[in-house]
DNA sequence: ATGTCC
């Protein structure tokens, strides 16, 4: 069935409500992205997000939204506690897929002669690739308990940063309520040496450059200045995540039956979130949600380390500090205003970034009076950007925005298009290292498979749910 | 995204 889409204004578009949806779809886009969506089965799956029972305002979509399992990546959906649902179709395989982004006291002439060095480096210290596992940190399963019950603060207390550093993570690094008896022994043993890796896909540790600034006064409070050196760090809950995931969309799938909720699409298998189910997958996702936030911290140890071993300087030199880390993926109890009244939700955020406004409370103090930092990943050959939260998010979208560029080619396209190209002679040609742990990664991931994540991050300024503060250049990337 | 199908 074809969708009805109306235009809004030049960055808004309605999905018409008709057939099962109980609510509408509100789509980010601008003219030219509109053009690129239109025949999507994205939009599909927003439609059919829509459907869902307990849906509270619109069913959303970013402007960097593509095709996902289920629910599409750039989603957000949020539901009503009693009436509701939580689905791990809405938060996608890799459970707190997330972006961190480091400051450095170094600027781009310090750090350019050591370059190769410094990539060379980070590639040894931080294990990358499909399957990658740290021999140096194989846990216990009695460790791992704890690490996805404490999450960053495990690493922290296990010397591997420092308290400052989780006062700068979303959530403190640690989201409440993990239950680690709902984690079967299968995703136990995944995990198990496969924290502190970064693993594969669009994951990434990249070294970068402050290009522009585009709010003074949000880059002075974020301590972000032109030509300045940062770290970002893009990776999640690895194969614990996904095994998660996995074992819990079997429980999902009866969970749909046994409580009678229609589905359009099996992949939006859900259970109420008032039922046993619900309230299991939040557990055990909160334990995934941990096991990233811990992956996050240790790389940022090991990121510090290799700094220090190819400068010769120390963690007071370098200024290594964490601006912050976010969650992309991932469904979580807020507390937002709905028509005025004050309501707890479940916000499901697949591909799309928390944008906490100005003022709220979980922002981190240093960052109160300009907005949470958000950090929004593009490809390897152009830039990153750094925006902040809004008050238009927090009234429009359960306060979010977009995660990235966007995939235009699928994995397949992008690697026939890199036929006959060495992408990684090509970007070096441009001043950009590249160190791999496969050369399939590298064709997948080939600037030309994204949207212009300026072409989003405009989008998302021009509609008010987040604000430009800075852009980033990639100097040296480490991939799976 | 993912020991890319236990």
């Amino acid at each position: 069935m074809a969708l009805k889409i109306e235009k809004i204004d030049d960055c808004r578009w309605r999905i018409i409500k008709e057939g099962a949806m109980r609510t509408e779809g509100l789509i980010f886009a601008s003219e030219q992205l509109m053009e690129t969506l239109r025949h999507e089965q994205a939009l599909e799956q927003v439609r059919n997000v829509a459907t869902l029972p307990g849906i509270v305002g619109p069913s959303i979509a970013m402007p960097d939204i593509h095709w996902g399992y289920g629910f599409p990546i750039g989603g957000v959906a949020a539901f009503d506690p009693d009436e509701g649902i939580v689905s791990p179709g809405g938060v996608g395989y890799d459970i707190n897929c997330g972006v961190r982004l480091l400051r450095s006291a170094l600027n781009v002439e310090e750090v350019r002669p050591h370059l190769k060095n410094l990539a060379d480096t980070l590639f040894r210290n931080v294990p990358a690739g499909i399957g990658s596992k740290r021999r140096d940190l194989k846990l216990t399963i009695a460790q791992e308990r704890q690490v996805l019950q404490q999450g960053a603060r495990w690493a922290v207390e296990h010397g591997f940063g420092n308290e400052e550093d989780l006062r700068h993570i979303e959530e403190g690094g640690v989201i409440p309520g993990a239950d680690p008896d709902l984690i079967s022994e299968r995703a136990l043993e995944r995990g198990r040496a496969q924290l502190g890796t970064l693993g594969s896909g669009n994951h990434f540790l990249e070294v970068q450059r402050v290009d522009q600034i585009g709010d003074e006064k949000a880059a002075e409070a974020l301590g972000l200045y032109p030509g300045q050196v940062t770290v970002t760090i893009h990776t999640g809950s690895r194969g614990f995540g996904y095994q998660v995931c996995d074992d819990y969309l079997r429980l999902m799938l009866r969970a749909s039956q046994k409580y009678g909720i229609e589905l359009p699409d099996r992949q939006l298998c859900c259970a109420p979130l008032s039922s046993p189910e619900g309230r299991q997958y939040l557990a055990a996702m909160a334990c995934a949600a941990n096991f990233a936030f811990a992956n996050r911290q240790l790389i940022t140890s090991w990121v510090r380390e290799s700094f220090e071993q190819v400068f010769g300087k120390n963690a007071a030199e370098l200024r290594l500090s964490v601006i912050y880390d976010v969650c992309h993926n991932i469904a979580k109890m807020e507390t937002h205003q709905v028509a005025g009244r004050t309501r707890r939700l479940c916000v499901h955020r697949k591909g799309a970034t928390r944008a906490f406004p100005p003022g709220h409370p979980e922002t981190p103090e240093a960052y109160r009076h300009v907005g949470q930092p958000v950090l929004i990943p593009g490809d390897m050959g152009r830039y990153s950007y750094v925006l902040v939260g809004t008050q238009g998010a927090f009234e429009e979208t359960f306060g979010s925005t977009c995660h990235g560029a966007g995939r235009m080619l699928s994995r397949h396209a992008a690697k026939k298009r890199a036929r006959g190209h060495n992408i990684v002679a090509e970007l070096a040609e441009q001043g950009i290292i590249i160190r791999a742990a496969g050369r399939a990664t590298v064709a997948e991931e080939i600037p030309e498979a994204y949207k212009d994540v300026m072409d989003v991050v405009n989008v998302v300024q021009q509609a008010g749910i987040g604000k430009i503060v800075a852009r980033l250049r990639p100097m040296a990337v480490i991939k799976g």
